[in-house]
DNA sequence: TTAATCACG
DNA sequence: ACGTACGTGATTAAC
C-alpha cells in the first residue's frame, strides 16, 4: 500500500508563527519582510519528509470565507485577527511548497480540515492507498480509521495515533471525537458545547452511552445537575455537532498521481530561500534525483581507460579538511566518456593524465591528497573566484549556480556518500562541460593574467606549504598552560569578590548585567542580548573600578587558553605538525585566508600571548621570517602618486615620524612617541576610509581634533586625497575596482539604496586596490621564492604566509643563500615608484624569529 | 545557528 | 539625519 501524507498547512504556519512571535520581535530578512513563520514551516515540512519519506504528499490550506462561518456567525468569533506579519507570509508558504515539489490544495468555502478529510476518504475507498495526517489540531482525530493514521504534533515531538491506539487512550471510537466536541465545545473555534461539561465528563458519558444521540435517548438515566446542564444546552450540543463535523465531500477534482512527491526543484527553491535569506536551509535542499542519463564507465582495471585530450578529473575526499580525510574515488571526463575510478586505482589513474590538458576543481586538494605532481592547466575553482562566481571548496555551489543541481557536500556526507559513483561522475562532467565557458568569461573580464601568472602557479606553492606543515611542540606550552589556568582561577575569584556575586565571566550577557546594572560602574550601549562589554567599552572604565582591569585580564587569558593553548593542539596530526588549509578563493581582496587552524592570527602584539609561538618549531634547524615593511603604505604612495610620500620612502625615512613632523610643523627630531603613534593611526585610518568620528574614538581625542588631523594630512599629501576621490568616483561609474595587476573586485554595495551600505562600499573601493595589490605582490613573491628554492635544490621549505610575511623552515647551512633569494625575490618582484623593503629575522622557533 | 568577542595583517 | 576603519577565523554563550 502507498502512503499519502496529508498536512494541515495552516496549522503548521500558525504554529511556527506563534512559536517565535511571542518574544515581540520576529525574524525578518534584511529588507524587513517577516519570515519567522516560513522558516519554521519549511523546517517542519523538511522534517516530515525526513521522518516519513512520503511517496505521496499534499498540504491543505484554508482560504476565503468558510461555510461554517456563513451559516453560524459566531463560529470562530472572538478569535484574534490573523496578524498582518503572518498574512504576508502565507503566499510564500505556497511558493515554498511549489518549489519543493509538493502539491497543495485550497478551496473556498472549505477549510483545510475538510480537504484533508475528503482526501483521506478517497484513500480509504482505494485499496492502493492509506493516509497519514499531520497536524496539531485534535479535531482531525475524528478522521482516524483502519486506513488513516494521525501524527499529532506536540510542543516537542508528536504522538502517532492509529485506530487501536486512539481507542486505547480515549476509550471511544475516533468518529466519536465529533460527539466529544459537541459536548465539551471548543473555545478556540467558539464552539459552545454544553456549559459545564469538559473533556473528562464528556468522555465518561460517551463511554457509557456511545454517542450524543445515545446520551439524549438515555437522558432519564442521568441524574441531577448533569442532566440539567445537558437539557439546557441540547440545542447548542447539536449545533456544535454540526460545526465539529469535518465535511468529507469537498468537490475536489484530483488524482493521487498529482500528489506524487519527486523531490524539490533545487534551483527555484534556492532562489526563493535566497530571497527569504534562509541560508541554513539552502545547504540542505534535497536534490531531485536526476533521471537524466548520467552515463559513466566503472572501470576495474586502468586498461579500460582511453582518454582524449583535454580531460577533466575530480577527486572526492571523505572530509572537507582533506588533511584528515581519505580518498573516496575519482572521476574522469573527456569528450567521449566519463569514468569512475575507485579509491585503490586513483593514484595510478592520475598518471594517465600526463601530457594532457587537465582541468579540475580545487587542484590544491588533489595535489595535497595524492602527493603527485599533476600538471593542471585549469582549476575551475580559482577561475570562478576571479570572476566572482561561487568558488566554495564545495563544487556543488557553482554547479547549482549554473543550473546543474547537485546535493551539497554537506548533504552528501550526511548521507554517507551514498551514490558516490553517480555524484562524482557528474562533477567531472560538469568541470569538462563548463571550463571553457568560465575561461571565456575570465578572458572577457581580463582576469587571464592574474589567473595564469599568479593564481595557477600559486596553487602548487600552497599545496607544498600545506603538506609541509608547521611542527608544533605542545610540551613547550605546558608550563604556560598551567600558569594561565591558575591565573584564570585567581582572577575569577577576584572578580567574584569585587562584584559580590558568582557568575560566568565569559558570558557577555551576565557580565553586562553585573557591571552595568548591579555594580553600575558606568554606561554601555544596549545591544541585542544585553550590554556591550567589548574591550573598547570596558576600557572607558578601567580606572573607575578595579573590577574592570580584572575582567580585561580574564578575557585575555581566557582567549589564550581556549583558542591557542587548548585549541591548537587538537590540530596536530600524527606527524607532530599542524597542517593548515589556505583558502585561495575566499577573500574579496585577493588575500589568502588560513583555517583549521588559522595560523594567520597567532598572538604577537602582546608579549605574553606571543609566547604561544615558542611551540612553533622547525623540522629543519631554524625558523626564518621575512616580512615586508609597510607594504600597504608604499603601495598607497605608488598608486596615489603622492610625491611627498614617495620621497619619504625613497629616502628610507620613518614614515610615521615624518608624517607626525609634517602635521605638527616640527622637525622629525622633535616628534614624541605619542605624536608618532597618532600619526600612525591617521595613516592607517586613511587607508581604511576612516571618518573624524572613528579616528577620534580610536585616539581618545575629540572628533574636531581628529578632523583637523585628517584635513592636515590631506593638505600635506594632496595626491592621497586625490586618489581617494578618484577611486570612489571610478568605482561608482564601473561598479568595480582593480588592483595594480588587474584583479577585479565588484562592489554591489555602491548601488544599494541604503546610505550606510553605500558608504561601506566606498570604503571597500578605497581599500581594496591597496590591500589587493599587496596580496598580488606577496603571491608573486611567494612563487618566485618557491621556484628559487627549487632551482637551488634547497631543503628549506616555505611553510606559512601571514599577508605581508612568509615563514621558512630553514636548514642552517642554507640560511645565507635563503636570505639572498628571499630578499631579491620579495623586493624586486615588481618595480614601483618606491622601493619595497623586507626585514628578515631568524630564530630557533617562531617566537625568536622576530 | 547566530551574535559577541578577540586574535592577526 | 545618519552612522561612523579594511580584510580574515575560532570560540563561547545564547538563542
Amino acid at each position: 500500500m502507498k502512503k499519502v501524507v496529508l498536512v494541515d498547512g495552516n496549522n503548521l504556519l500558525f504554529r511556527s508563527y506563534f512559536a517565535t512571535a511571542y518574544t515581540g520581535t520576529i525574524m525578518r530578512n534584511s529588507k524587513g519582510f517577516p519570515t519567522n513563520a516560513l522558516y519554521g514551516f519549511a523546517g517542519m515540512i523538511n522534517k516530515i519528509i525526513a521522518e516519513e519519506n512520503p511517496e505521496y504528499m499534499m498540504v491543505a490550506f484554508d482560504i476565503g470565507k468558510n461555510f461554517r462561518k456563513e451559516k453560524y456567525d459566531f463560529y470562530k468569533e472572538g478569535r484574534n485577527e490573523t496578524p498582518d506579519d503572518l498574512k504576508l507570509q502565507m503566499p510564500y508558504a505556497r511558493e515554498i511548497l511549489k518549489d519543493m515539489g509538493i502539491k497543495y490544495l485550497e478551496m473556498a468555502p472549505y477549510e483545510a480540515d475538510d480537504i484533508i478529510g475528503t482526501v483521506a476518504g478517497i484513500a480509504e475507498s482505494d485499496p492502493e492507498y492509506y493516509s497519514l495526517i499531520v497536524s496539531s489540531d485534535k479535531d482531525l482525530l475524528q478522521l482516524i480509521s483502519f486506513e488513516t493514521e494521525i501524527k499529532l504534533l506536540k510542543q516537542s515531538g508528536f504522538i502517532r495515533y492509529n485506530e487501536e491506539s486512539f481507542k486505547k487512550e480515549y476509550g471511544i471510537d475516533p468518529i466519536k471525537v465529533i460527539d466529544l466536541k459537541s459536548l465539551m465545545g471548543d473555545a478556540s473555534d467558539n464552539i459552545p458545547g454544553v456549559k459545564g461539561i469538559g473533556e473528562k465528563t464528556a468522555l465518561k458519558l460517551l463511554q457509557e452511552y456511545g454517542s450524543l444521540d445515545g446520551i439524549y435517548e438515555n437522558i432519564d438515566k442521568i441524574k441531577g445537575k448533569l442532566q440539567e446542564k445537558l437539557l439546557n444546552d441540547k440545542e447548542n450540543a447539536y449545533l456544535s455537532y454540526e460545526l465539529a463535523t469535518i465535511y468529507r465531500k469537498v468537490p475536489l477534482n484530483v488524482s493521487f498521481e498529482e500528489f506524487k512527491y519527486n523531490g524539490s526543484d533545487g534551483i527555484a527553491l534556492r532562489k526563493l530561500y535566497e530571497e527569504l535569506e534562509f541560508f541554513s536551509l539552502i545547504k540542505n535542499i534535497p536534490v531531485k534525483l536526476e533521471k537524466k542519463e548520467n552515463k559513466f564507465i566503472k572501470i576495474n582495471s586502468l586498461d579500460e581507460i582511453v582518454l582524449a585530450d583535454p580531460v577533466a578529473f575530480y577527486l572526492e575526499v571523505s572530509d572537507l579538511n582533506y588533511h584528515k580525510g581519505h580518498v573516496l574515488g575519482m572521476s574522469l571526463t573527456d569528450k567521449n566518456n566519463t569514468y569512475f575510478i575507485k579509491e585503490d586505482l586513483v593514484k595510478d589513474a592520475i598518471k594517465l593524465l600526463n601530457n594532457k590538458n587537465i582541468l579540475t576543481y580545487d587542484l590544491k586538494k588533489s595535489l595535497v591528497k595524492l602527493d603527485e605532481n599533476i600538471k593542471c592547466n585549469f582549476d575551475l575553482m580559482v577561475a570562478s573566484y576571479l570572476i566572482d562566481y561561487p568558488s566554495n571548496e564545495d563544487i556543488a555551489y557553482l554547479m547549482n549556480e549554473l543550473n546543474e543541481p547537485i546535493m551539497t557536500y554537506e548533504a552528501f556526507k550526511k548521507n554517507d556518500f551514498t551514490d558516490l559513483e553517480n555524484i562524482i561522475t557528474q562533477k567531472s562532467k560538469f568541470i569538462y562541460d563548463y571550463s571553457e565557458q568560465i575561461n571565456k568569461q575570465m578572458q572577457k573580464e581580463k582576469q587571464e593574467d592574474i589567473f595564469q601568472k599568479i593564481e595557477m602557479p600559486l596553487i602548487y606553492v600552497l599545496a607544498d606549504m600545506e603538506r609541509s606543515g608547521f611542527k608544533f611542540e605542545d610540551s613547550a606550552l605546558s608550563e604556560m598552560r598551567q600558569e594561565v589556568i591558575q591565573k584564570i582561577d585567581s582572577v575569577t575569584n577576584e572578580i567574584y569578590d569585587l562584584s559580590g556575586t558568582k557568575f560566568n565571566v565569559a558570558s557577555p550577557k551576565q557580565l553586562g548585567i553585573v557591571l552595568f546594572e548591579k555594580m553600575n560602574i558606568g554606561k554601555s550601549k544596549k545591544i541585542n542580548r544585553g550590554y556591550k562589554t567589548d574591550i573598547k567599552t570596558l576600557q572607558k572604565y578601567v580606572d573607575k573600578h578595579p573590577i574592570v582591569p580584572k575582567v580585561l585580564e580574564y578575557r585575555n587569558l581566557y582567549k589564550l587558553l581556549t583558542t591557542y593553548l587548548d585549541g591548537l593542539k587538537d590540530f596536530v596530526l600524527s606527524d607532530g605538525k599542524i597542517h593548515t588549509i589556505f583558502n585561495q578563493t575566499l577573500t574579496r581582496t585577493g588575500r589568502l585566508s588560513s583555517m583549521e587552524p588559522n595560523l594567520q592570527n597567532i598572538p604577537v602584539r602582546e608579549e605574553y600571548g606571543k609566547k604561544i609561538r615558542l611551540a612553533f618549531v622547525p623540522t629543519n634547524d631554524l625558523i626564518l621570517s621575512a616580512d615586508y615593511s609597510q607594504i600597504e603604505l608604499r603601495i598607497l604612495a605608488h598608486i596615489s602618486d603622492c610625491q611627498e610620500l614617495i620621497d619619504a620612502f625613497v629616502n628610507d625615512e620613518d614614515i610615521h615620524t615624518k608624517v607626525a613632523a609634517d602635521i605638527h610643523g616640527i622637525k622629525e627630531s622633535e616628534v614624541t612617541k605619542q605624536m608618532r603613534s597618532m600619526a600612525k593611526a591617521v595613516i592607517f585610518g586613511i587607508v581604511y576610509g576612516i571618518s573624524g568620528f572613528g579616528l577620534g574614538e580610536n585616539l581618545h581625542i575629540s572628533r574636531a581634533e581628529a578632523n583637523k588631523f585628517i584635513e592636515k594630512y590631506y593638505e600635506l599629501y594632496p595626491g592621497v586625497k586625490n586618489y581617494m576621490t578618484n577611486i570612489v568616483k571610478e568605482a561608482y561609474e564601473t561598479g568595480e575596482v582593480k588592483t595594480m595587476f588587474g584583479r577585479i573586485r565588484k562592489i554591489k554595495e555602491l548601488k544599494d539604496p541604503n546610505y550606510h551600505t553605500r558608504t561601506m562600499g566606498e570604503r571597500m573601493a578605497l581599500n581594496t586596490p591597496i590591500q589587493g595589490t599587496s596580496a598580488d605582490i606577496m603571491k608573486m613573491a611567494m612563487i618566485e621564492v618557491y621556484n628559487k628554492i627549487k632551482e637551488n635544490n634547497l631543503q628549506s621549505k616555505m611553510i606559512l604566509q601571514v599577508h605581508d610575511e612568509i615563514i621558512i623552515d630553514a636548514k642552517k647551512e642554507e640560511i645565507e643563500k635563503l636570505k639572498v633569494i628571499i630578499k631579491n625575490a620579495m623586493e624586486n618582484i615588481v618595480t614601483l615608484k618606491v622601493p619595497l623593503k623586507i626585514e628578515i629575522n631568524i630564530g630557533t622557533n617562531w617566537y625568536d624569529a622576530k
